[in-house]
DNA sequence: AATGGGCTTTGACCCATATCAATTTTGTTC
DNA sequence: GAACAAAATTGATATGGGTCAAAGCCCATT
């Protein structure tokens, strides 16, 4: 695993292996986990490593040997693939409860690093092969995360190949809001942990465009900005407008 | 199941049950169906509504209940998602062996339409879930093939957000001759069933970009057009440098 | 082989967003 | 809290690909 990130960060990574944490992870009942029984439960803390990654750290690398299977517990990070001259696309952003690590062949094809400090647990593919095999309930709930992913992505090539900058800036809003409200947190303000650079590179815009839609959406009074990561949606309604393609 | 496609066919789907089809299909080998142990291949013929849909006929709706899953065993689909106001986007194209159907809630997240006469086999999702618990290679085989078109997918979005038309129009080219060759076809042609429009919708321009792009391209030698539907790759090297953002 | 209709191609022009270039703001370190 | 660097914003200008419009081409049908 190489850092091909641009702040180059210390490469070791922390690894601490205290019994039972499982129990009483935060990420449990929102991931993967959640298909492991109560009683097996410690199986699992086993087998995950669990490791932090720094800002501004990647741990997978893509073109990296697929070897493990990884959930967030912690903290955002980005994953994201790249052309040839270094243009990006970033291919979504994963918080706590999110899993990764899926490759269709031998090798990750994209990139992940953190955007906040970053707790995650790694899993030998191996390892979760004969897993799957003795509770096919953690089978069929990785197949679920897949369809939910797959539909995410369609929904984001809709975006990517025909939505305006102001309407992927809005659609981008809502996806956040609703994340926020399935992790159990509030209304109609969005804190956004990752740059406008960011931004850019997953909807497809420089951010030059990304600051100015959420100029002029300030104006037309549908969002508040409270300093550059804090969004407050004022008119959720016509950002629901806006997303869907109807103004 | 409603007929929304521009072109209106008669609704009506041709339904035939012959028994032990599945035996000598086509797809077999290159479909889910592979992971179905030989001497139990009856099952699925008993499971399987072995249907048709007409040129132009819609055989998903968005929106509709999901309760089957899909499988092509001959002819060309495309399936697509639409905003308010009519813009299109392709999600992808489909031809023999591809599966369909897998929706993260209850409703399909897409419509999908026959773009040249179009056989599939329709199996229910809840007996299938019996049949994936009873094999769980199966499972084993949906999950292998969701990984896939999400790794597709992740391109995709690098291909929509990042690509310029050209190089747009030269992965779309590379993708077909790979697909084609997958797919035991030879090598350095590639036939096109669907319309410059459809092209247009898949990779985020309009009909007339992706024409201009075929033009120069043709002009450049680097393809060779034979009427609209088959394209010969002249210069193979140059059309992977594009595609992968080096020139 | 003539007719007609729908694709496809070509042309002229335009606009949404990119690019390039300052500023301003924010957040961090001493 | 001063000083700095990084990020965000704003402004001016350029351009790739969209839009609108007009031929051209290809079959399918008669």
């Amino acid at each position: 695993m190489s850092d091909t990130g641009n702040k180059r960060q210390p490469s070791t990574v922390a690894t601490h292996t205290e019994p039972s944490q499982c129990a009483a992870c935060a990420a449990r009942q929102v991931s993967l986990c959640q298909a492991m029984p109560s009683e097996d439960i410690a199986l699992l803390d086993e087998l995950a490593a669990k490791h932090t990654a720094a800002k501004g750290q990647t741990f997978i690398s893509e073109g990296d040997d697929a070897v493990s299977l990884f959930n967030i517990t912690a903290g955002t990070a980005k994953i994201y693939k790249l052309l040839g001259d270094g243009r990006r696309q970033i291919i979504g952003f994963l918080s706590v409860g999110d899993f990764l690590g899926l490759a269709p062949g031998s090798r990750y094809p994209f990139t992940a690093e953190a955007i906040t400090p970053v707790r995650y647990c790694q899993f030998k593919r191996t390892r979760m092969e004969q897993v799957f095999t003795e509770y096919p309930a953690m089978r069929r709930k990785i197949l679920e995360i897949a369809s939910n992913e797959l539909a995410e992505a369609q929904e984001q090539m809709l975006l990517l190949g025909r939505k305006t900058a102001k309407e992927k800036i809005a659609s981008f809003l809502l996806g956040r809001v609703r994340r926020a409200q399935r992790l159990g947190g509030g209304g109609n303000s969005v804190d956004l942990p990752m740059s406008r650079h960011d931004i850019g590179d997953f909807l497809g815009l420089t951010t030059e465009t990304v600051s100015r839609c959420f100029t002029s959406m300030k104006n037309d009074n549908i969002i508040k900005l409270d300093g550059a990561s804090l969004v407050r949606l004022v008119d959720k309604a016509q950002l629901e407008q806006l997303a869907s393609g109807n103004h």
